[in-house]
DNA sequence: GTGCCGAGACTTCCTTAACT
DNA sequence: AGTTAAGGAAGTCTCGGCAC
């Protein structure tokens, strides 16, 4: 019986220790299940489909395999919790949810994790030089985190070897390895880094070592400190009148000096959003208040103000394209659709659209151009339309010549086929080929293995 | 200075289609 | 059948415009 069989009659995983708990090195949830399958021999996918779903309290079809959902599960959201708890009884592992944001929920928006992996090509060298585990840091997974500090190097999402955009979970991946071509994905420290910038670096610095300091807190301290700020708003309000008073500034002095919009922090404070973890750290930069100090409520400032770094002009998140963008967009969706009219033009799918206008997203241009995506999906059916009539045209040539071959006695190989169509290259093209076998099949023909003997 | 609304860019969750 | 990608709906955060 193999062992995923097994398992599935069992109610217990291996007690498999996270790494780094409450340290600020402590691992993504994502990092941990891909390690617990490895111990147990079994892919991801079986882990879930096999142990983890079917103990789910409530049927779910979410697919954490999806590229950009697995992220979810390193989040605060409820299917995070029920699967933390299913893992937890199972590993009989306690205090899973600090491999994810769980107990943040109050203090954290939920779009602060990035939806593709993240590593440090170093870091991920050492573990292997020194014989520890190889992991994957929570630490890595957040949006504002670009750097590590301890190699003074770029965080990187792509395979070495491949190139390939590498997710957080797949379904028979392996912790340090490509998703696509297997590949290691660590880096010794003797190949040259890029050169990051003193100010940037500076910057990074205090965000790296903010978001340190909140995931060094244990379950216990989360839970203790997320309570308070179910009153987000009056949180907010607070830290704003205590910068006020202590700095003898305006609400407008303190918006340019945090580059945070007015209406941004209207929003705080009446509770109808949460900052982003980016503004927070802005705010926090002025006042010399951690994200630690605003997440256990403790309000105490710097003795003075300071300025953010120049390079924090604009918000790299959220930038608008202006009119005169909006109609070089317009310009180039109109030349996209006109390539459609030649049948030898690559055909682009919608986020391969989006991402030559430099969205990254489809429903970004599906929303801002709904007529002319209407018109691409049209022009996108006549494409395979047409694909399909010359197929269907191509095996009826290729029908002709193999009935011809038969009945002159001789065996319809590639290689008289080729002679008889007078074109060499013909199966250079794989199509061609399984056109070849499709037929074949139809008509009955077995293929030969090809051998020196056979023509 | 405060409050509201909608636009813009983006994410999550989920379903469906296409590929191997 | 197993796997992957595309696409839709709903929600999130920031910002500009406007009224008071």
């Amino acid at each position: 019986m193999c062992i995923s069989k097994k398992l599935q009659n069992s109610s217990v995983l291996y007690g498999l220790p996270p790494i780094g708990k409450s340290t600020s090195d402590i691992e993504s949830l994502t990092s941990y299940v891909s390690r617990l399958s490895s111990a147990h021999n079994l892919k991801v996918l079986d882990l879930f489909t096999k142990i983890v779903y079917p103990n789910l309290e409530r049927e779910t079809s979410t697919n954490v395999f999806q590229p950009t959902q697995s992220i979810s599960i390193n989040n605060s959201n409820i299917k995070t919790k029920e699967i933390v708890d299913v893992l937890s009884n199972l590993t009989t592992i306690k205090d899973l949810e600090e491999l994810t944001l769980i107990n943040f929920h109050y203090f954290m928006s939920s779009q602060e994790l990035r939806t593709n992996k993240f590593w440090c090509p170093y870091c991920l060298q050492e573990y292997r030089n020194q014989n520890k585990i190889v992991y994957e840091k929570l630490l890595w997974n957040f949006e504002v985190v670009d750097i590590c500090l301890k190699h003074r190097c770029k965080l990187v999402n792509c395979c070495p070897s491949c190139k390939s955009e590498q997710f957080l979970l797949k379904r028979k991946g392996e912790v340090g390895l490509c998703d696509k071509c297997a590949t290691w994905l660590g880096s010794e420290n003797t190949v040259a880094k890029e050169k990051i910038p003193d100010e940037y670096f500076c910057w990074q610095k205090w965000v790296v070592e903010n978001i340190q300091e909140l995931l060094k807190i244990n379950t216990q301290e989360r839970i203790e400190n997320n309570i308070r700020w179910i009153d987000y708003g009056e949180n907010i309000k607070e830290i704003i009148e205590m910068s006020k008073q202590k700095y003898k500034l305006k609400m407008n002095d303190i918006c340019s000096l945090s580059n945070i919009s007015r209406k941004t922090f209207y929003n705080w404070v009446s509770g109808k959003r949460k900052a982003s973890l980016y503004s927070l750290l802005k705010f926090g930069y002025i006042t010399n208040a951690t994200l630690k100090n605003y997440f256990s409520k403790d309000f105490n400032m710097g003795l003075e103000i300071r300025s953010l770094p120049l390079l924090i002009n604009e918000n790299p998140f959220y930038s608008k394209p202006d009119k005169n963008e909006r109609v070089k967009l317009k310009e180039e969706l109109r030349k996209i659709i006109n390539e459609y009219e030649e049948i030898s033009s690559p055909i682009l799918n919608l986020l391969q659209i989006s991402r030559r206008l430099g969205y990254t997203r489809p429903t970004t241009i599906r929303e801002k151009f709904p007529e002319d995506i209407k018109i691409i999906k049209r022009k996108q059916n006549e494409y395979q339309r047409e694909l399909n009539d010359i197929k269907d045209k191509k095996k009826h040539e290729l029908k002709a010549v193999i009935i011809k071959l038969l009945n002159d006695g001789i065996y319809p190989s590639e290689r008289k086929i080729l002679a008889e169509i007078n074109n060499p290259s013909f199966f250079w093209v794989s199509t061609n080929r399984v056109l070849l076998n499709e037929l074949c099949n139809e008509l009955g023909i077995v293929r030969r293995k090809w051998t020196w003997k056979n023509d």
